[in-house]
DNA sequence: GTCAAATTTGACATAACTGTCAATAATAAA
DNA sequence: TTTATTATTGACAGTTATGTCAAATTTGAC
């Protein structure tokens, strides 16, 4: 390589997903990456090709960010403790920033079709991963005495929550509503019943 | 009145509905909205003043008539039935068109704020109906009976997986898969061992 | 039929956005 | 230090959008 890039790289993917997040991908323009960078437009352009090249790169590290937390959190062999470690870990992400930018994935996922195939394909990726993860997490057998349903199913239902939180924080901005119906879906998913078993 | 509007009223606002709900708010233009109902620009601003009030009037009709929908869904008294009554219905609204349009109301959540306070306000009552039909169904004594937690808690929680539903719909494009969580959530909520009660 | 008031129409002003490109600047490697 | 190659810069073209407005048209009421 000949000459080297002038800005901090790392540091603007940075500050493009925190853009990105903020406004969602079809809100967002190259200027407000631009100003909020610091780079000129022309260098992002050179740079990373178009909009959604820019995108899916800034998504790639928001993707790995969230499932390494939700790896971590559900690694608590007590279903309920999992599962209300990784709701809390949704939440504490959905409310980060101020004012709160909400849950990405979401964003993306709801302007499909119109962001593209390949936006399409990669979100859809996130979600499988995630499923995978919590199914696999609920699979051991002491999990599974706990659970009210089977793991896949408990899987599918906790996804599709997850995505339910991100709407209503939307709606209501109010981090403690979304707490407290996160605690009573896992009562739910794991009854007083059979927490002791 | 002196002349009056050239253009059936209620055709324009089913129309313009049908077009925002296909794209939602801000990825809906005034000249979308001209082309689908055939009705110049000019015209759409004599009569409605703006985008958003334009907006505004086709929401009302999308709420009035969704909540018509919930109301029927929910009037059998076994807690199971109208709940799955219920989703089916979310998901026959969320998958009508082709291509399938989604939920207006989890679309425009997404893009709050930036859709503005009047939008936010009146997205946010719809969501607080919703809640309230859901809860006054559940609150009877045979239903309480069946439920796995409290009615009020069972409406959060309904209202939080209907919009997960939504977002589920525009990622995998899957009816089936919707009818079958939504099938799962209900047997989690209204428990078997509870059922005959 | 006339008229007053509203609607329709097409043009206009303004703004924002994406992507491109030629000219300029910078720098790793020889 | 030179050079080949890459990055930066600012201008440009083309597109799309919102909202406004004056002129033309329409029509209910008298």
């Amino acid at each position: 390589m000949v000459n080297t890039r002038q800005f901090d790289e790392d540091a603007v993917l940075e500050v493009a997903l925190k853009t990105f997040w903020q406004n969602g991908f079809a809100a967002t323009s190259m200027i407000d990456v631009a100003e909020a960078t610091g780079v000129q437009r022309g260098s992002l352009y050179n740079a990373y090709g178009d909009k959604e090249r820019l995108f899916l790169l800034t998504y790639e590290r928001y993707a790995n960010r969230f499932l390494d937390s939700v790896r971590q959190t559900l690694s608590n062999p007590d279903p309920a403790i999992a599962l209300t470690a990784l709701l809390k870990g949704v939440i504490a992400s959905l409310i980060v920033g101020a004012p709160s930018r909400g849950c990405l994935t979401t964003k993306t996922a709801i302007e499909l079709p119109l962001a593209g195939k390949a936006i399409e394909a990669r979100v859809k990726r996130l979600l499988e991963d995630l499923t995978t993860l919590i199914r696999d997490a609920l699979s051991t057998p002491a999990a599974r005495r706990k659970l009210s349903c089977d793991p896949d199913i408990a899987a599918d239902l906790v996804v599709t929550f997850t995505r339910g939180l991100a709407v209503i924080e939307r709606a209501y901005r109010n981090p403690q509503h979304l707490e407290k119906i996160a605690q009573q879906f896992v009562n739910v998913l794991v009854p007083e019943a059979k927490r002791r078993r």
